[in-house]
DNA sequence: GGATTTTTGTGACGATGATCACAAAGTGTA
DNA sequence: TACACTTTGTGATCATCGTCACAAAAATCC
């Protein structure tokens, strides 16, 4: 356990440093929270409750479009999961948060989270220096979708994200990186 | 130019609402600018000197990606054209900003803007709220491009950036929805 | 207004991906 | 262990896209 609030507490300082009271105060609407493999976070049609900052396991966003699952973002120890619309707006979401494996992390209520907001311009600027560095990676990959055929898609994924590479399903994957499952299987296949 | 003031007010508004005291220490800082077509307001290799907010006209932003020039973004009227992981960084820029035609807008300074986040919690509450917007239109984007061949792609930017299609080479558009040139002059030809 | 540059269209071709159908392998569970 | 369910692999086929080359059209510039 305390190697996750170390792991939190790292985190966050790398976006901007708290002292410790603000830390302290973070912590304090941070409850730990387990999700079995395949439980949700999020599911169409909910609220959005808060953000999981993982501790253990992975989880992952995704859509239904015309009855297929399009992953969209997948987030690993030390990522913060949520799905920025709802959260920003308060409608509900359509889109889905699932644990892909067993998940653990500290959970923290988007109610709190505002009130931490109003009390110090401190966590207003973890904010905003966390939401600047997740658009510039979420730009990041939309330059590499449409800038890359899908083999070198799949390359950009093992190079800059290895680990989602060995504990997501290869169907997931596909819809992430933009081509369908068995297309995907037989990239895999020429490259070994 | 009273026209130009009430756009950025209403457009800041939109996100978070300033006093008239606050609103008119943003205007201070913010320099009214023109840029002829073809003119850079970023170039690769160079910092990132702040934002445009956009209030006549319209920019590409782009990425030089294996001789190609990548446009991921373009920037019309209200819109705050910059790019984030220079400005957050402050690193150099391995992207363009380009005017696409003769483009008009207020420039807010960087260092200026981080001296505004300073003054009062207003300002980086703005700024947390827009950059959430960003980020949430991003990941829309992003879905889009993988859940979507290319024709439905164009039919996307026909129904949601019908201002994009009018004013912006073909050849931009194509590489910013993914597909080759020709392919997208093809789409254009079977759809009318 | 004529020449140059830039942008767009188009034909032909080859390469690649999507899809459908089914088999195989893997996983979880009673 | 046996069964069901989920995930992955694979073959065949068709449609679509990318690429190259060149022509046409449009925009830009003296």
């Amino acid at each position: 356990m305390d190697d996750a609030i170390n792991l939190l507490k790292t985190t966050l300082h790398n976006f901007h440093k708290l002292t410790d009271e603000e830390f302290k105060e973070f912590l304090k609407i941070s409850e730990y929270k387990t999700l079995a493999k395949k439980e949700f976070l999020l599911q169409n049609g909910q609220y959005n409750h808060g953000i999981l900052f993982v501790t253990k396991g992975i989880l992952g966003l995704y859509e239904l479009i015309n009855t297929k699952e399009i992953y969209t973002s997948f987030f690993s120890v030390s990522d913060f999961a949520t799905e920025i619309s709802s959260l920003a707006s308060q409608n509900t979401s359509n889109k889905n948060i699932v644990a892909i494996s067993d998940t653990e992390g500290f959970f923290i209520k988007r109610t709190e989270l505002l009130q931490l907001y109003d009390k110090s311009i401190s966590f207003e600027r973890l904010g905003r220096k966390l939401l600047e560095h997740l658009l510039s990676e979420q730009h990041t990959f939309t330059t590499m979708l449409t800038s890359l055929k899908p083999e070198d898609r799949y390359k950009y994924l093992l190079e800059h994200n290895p680990e989602l590479i060995q504990q997501i399903p290869v169907q997931y994957l596909a819809s992430y990186i933009g081509v369908a499952r068995e297309t995907l299987s037989r990239i895999r296949k020429r490259m070994s």
